[in-house]
DNA sequence: CCGAAAGTATACTAAATCTATAGGAATTAT
DNA sequence: ATAATTCCTATAGATTTAGTATACTTTCGG
């Protein structure tokens, strides 16, 4: 049950461009190379995550001398889901239990199938929490940490 | 976010095993062909698979002729944690937050890492269910199923 | 004791997927 | 024009997965 490295790098970046203040602009613009270095991830693989968020809608860019990505939308309208659905697909752990990519599996009867109705709860889970979680409650989140350990009561 | 297959094979095949009536012994003893045939799993891998979960103590054999695999402990005290961690390793998306096979991720400051507190959360979740979820309840829920679909009110 | 049935054990392989890199095209600021 | 930057596609390398092959051991019935 794990994550992609393609889904970490991605939701890392997200999360690094919501959390990043944005003197100028509506958004901050952070360069491949920029969020690359402060998350550890080889860039010219981030390129294509980025890219493909873009395509997704979630990014945009801007291209040549000073451009750079920045989020499409308010981090509080970006949900985490969204972005590991984007990369990685469906979140279902089992594609029968899935709700955008459903497919048989091969039991005999997928109604009285204890697995998928046990996969069925495991998927709603994870939903539940990817799917109401933005970026925006991760950014305060963060914060919150943050503060207390500046001041640790 | 899957299950590999390995996963999913002994799962069901587990569920099969607890599901099934034991006319004489303790636990009902079926045959790897038995079970793979039942739930369309490939005997050689399934094999594989069953030897696993037996080295792990979840299940017992006997060789030779009328020989098979038989859980090891009553359906109640086996959880689908456990086994889906013999099978797939550790239950989290990513190893930062494993409870049983922690390993630092790339992040700056793991205290302070958004992703990381998240996928926390995420990991509790599945946790939550798989390991709170025995073999005797995934037999249950399927026959409160079946006796519904009998007699659908 | 013999032979068939069944699990044990390991090695191997083919395919798929994931991770990462490469390199050039397009775009923009200066 | 040049340098910086994203865009796009191909592909290489590594890893995982799924499945097969083969030889061995144990058990039972006759």
């Amino acid at each position: 049950m794990r994550l992609s490295k393609r889904g970490e790098y991605g939701l890392r970046a997200m999360i690094v461009l919501a959390d990043t203040p944005n003197p100028g602009g509506p958004y901050p613009v952070m360069q491949i190379k920029e969020i690359a270095q402060r998350e550890n991830i080889p860039a010219k693989f981030l390129e294509q995550i980025l890219l493909a968020l873009k395509n997704a809608g979630l990014l945009q860019s801007k291209m040549g001398v000073g451009g750079g990505y920045y989020l499409a939308r308010p981090p509080q309208e970006i949900t985490l889901g969204h972005i590991e659905r984007v990369l990685d697909g469906p979140l279902a752990p089992i594609r029968c239990v899935s709700q955008m990519a459903y497919e048989p599996c091969g039991c005999p009867d997928a109604e009285t199938c204890g697995l998928r109705m046990v996969m069925g709860d495991v998927r709603n889970a994870i939903a539940d929490i990817l799917d109401h979680t933005t970026l925006a409650d991760v950014t305060k989140r963060v914060h919150a940490v943050r503060a207390m350990k500046q001041k640790p009561e």
